[in-house]
RNA sequence: GGCUGGAUGGCAGAGUGGUCAUGCAGCGGACUGCAACUCCGUGUACGCCGGUUCGAUUCCGACUCCAGCCUCCA
């Protein structure tokens, strides 16, 4: 199994640090608002990446965070006149819905910041002692950059280079301008926890470091995130663990690829994005997810409603397949299994993956027209690797049929057209029986004759 | 300016030093009453200029362009 590093820049072997077992922390969302499709993408590709894992007999631990304490959460909750709470469960509890809708399953852990303020100031103050971070004069804690040797070493980054880029904060009470902030004290008014540097907040940065340490140990082997943490956020959980704990932070450093819109990153500040649940109103939730799948998880993915279309029809061909086929045990022709492992052991290449699932349905589709037996076992396999992709996995009828989207017919009425249809086809009226067929057309019901007899899917 | 990636056929998107990615769309054929589904067949694709090589889309260098990060962002 070979995973791209982002901190050697290259592919490496998968070396557990206990045998067998992958422990793995990915940032997950600050709760202010809902997810977009730029998150789906990120929650996506660690889902594969767990569900392979997984299929390939590692156990996994996978935690990820929730950001329930940050001045875009404080702001949100005062703009909508609502406690910080409120605002922050609603969206988690959004969250959950838009991951479990993307067949998203959930991490192992999910810590969320507030029930760890403990374990951060205990991290601050070990850094205090370790003199890589100070109390300034306003009450916040920074951190001392320029004391981590190892700084930029994720994003091979060069501190002298920063600084010119830096900007200059106004009346900053840091050392350095490069310092980031550990513990911001608190205004008057607003929401704080006790410290021994007065009241205040964490930073966002420290309390990936505390959480994951706290999750997963010193040491752990994967920390994923999306494109835009790697510097500074990921930069900084370095050199906060590792001065922390003296010890190695995590392993593999892996990082999705972004999601664009017209060439742009997706961003909550570039104002650009679509929200899960809103694409998910017009398209079915496994072609969102098909379309996040069937590219590399490094590769940026340009969203366009094209796009969408390409992969629900691509997605038809799967289950037009499976159609009319009872999966069962059976002896399937071993290269199909071998190429999508290799592919997926190739740092998780599923667009490889996907093409041996394409020559998969191809010779399903064959050995259905043939009639033979061994088409069954076939779609149990096909079934079987599609799984560790999250793909496939409904009956292909809910799929066809439109799976909860509200039919523009009852099924009786649409069975009922059926049958006058193939009544005037029996007496030879295919007038009759193409006006009826053209008919369901219109109102979005596709009729399929076919040995068996005549069945149908809805057009989206 | 610094640091990462990337540029593949009509579109999307893998990959490889010399025979097929794959999907969608198109075209031809089969099946069908006609369609749909499906099957078979079908495309002078690899940004530009040099270099290495018997041979480069694939390796090396320059160039052009695109994106991301350098500020909160997944």
């Amino acid at each position: 199994m070979q995973i791209y590093n982002t901190l050697t820049r290259r592919k490496e072997l998968l070396t557990p640090i206990e045998p067998g077992k992958v422990r793995m922390y990915v940032c997950g969302m600050t709760v202010y608002d809902y997810c977009h499709l730029g998150h789906a993408r990120v929650m996506v590709a660690f889902d594969v990446i767990t569900r392979y894992l997984r299929s390939r007999g590692y156990e996994v631990t996978y935690v990820r965070n929730i950001t329930d304490i940050d001045d875009k959460i404080l702001t949100r909750a005062a703009e909508n006149d609502e406690p910080i709470d409120a605002l922050t469960e609603r969206m988690i509890e959004a969250m959950h819905q838009d991951e479990q809708r993307l067949g998203v399953l959930p991490p192992d852990q999910e810590p969320r910041a507030t029930a760890h303020i403990e374990d951060i100031v205990r991290m601050v103050q070990t850094l205090i002692d370790k003199e890589y971070a100070y109390a300034a004069s306003n009450g916040d804690v920074y951190y001392r950059v320029r004391r981590f040797e190892g700084y930029g070493k994720l994003n091979n980054r060069d501190l002298d280079d920063m600084r010119s880029g830096a900007r200059v904060e106004v009346a900053s009470a840091k050392e350095d301008p490069l310092d980031f902030v550990l513990w911001k004290a608190a205004k008057p008014g607003e929401v704080s926890w006790s410290s021994p540097w007065g009241d205040g907040r964490p930073g966002w940065h420290i309390e990936c470091s505390a959480m994951s340490t706290c999750c997963l140990g010193n040491t752990f082997d994967i920390h994923g995130g999306g494109p835009d943490l790697t510097f500074p956020h990921h930069e900084n959980e370095i050199a906060q663990s590792e001065a922390a704990t003296g010890q190695t932070y995590a392993h593999t450093w892996m990082h999705a690829g972004a999601l664009r819109v017209d060439n742009e990153k997706m961003s909550k500040s570039l104002g650009n994005f679509f929200t899960i649940r809103d694409v998910l109103t017009a398209h079915d939730p496994e072609v969102v997810r098909y379309l996040l799948v069937s590219s590399h998880y490094r590769s940026p993915i340009n969203y366009a409603p094209e796009a969408l279309d390409d992969a629900r029809r691509s997605l038809e061909r799967f289950y037009n397949a499976l159609n009319d086929v009872e999966p069962c045990e059976g002896a399937v022709d071993e290269q199909y299994s071998t190429r999508f492992l290799a592919a997926m052991d190739d740092d998780f290449n599923t667009s490889e993956a996907m093409a041996v699932l394409f020559d998969m349905a191809r010779e399903l589709n064959r050995l259905k027209a043939e009639g033979r037996p061994e088409a069954g076992a076939l779609a149990a396999e096909l079934k079987r690797l599609a799984d560790s992709l999250g793909l496939l996995g409904r009956a292909p009828d809910d799929f066809l049929k439109g799976d909860g989207v509200e039919l523009p017919l009852e099924e009786a009425e649409i069975e009922a057209q059926i049958q006058a249809r193939n009544d005037a086809r029996k007496s030879g009226d295919f007038a009759e029986a193409d006006r009826i067929r053209d008919a369901l057309a219109d109102k979005g019901i596709l009729l399929k004759d076919s040995r068996e007899g005549t069945g149908w899917t809805l057009d989206r």
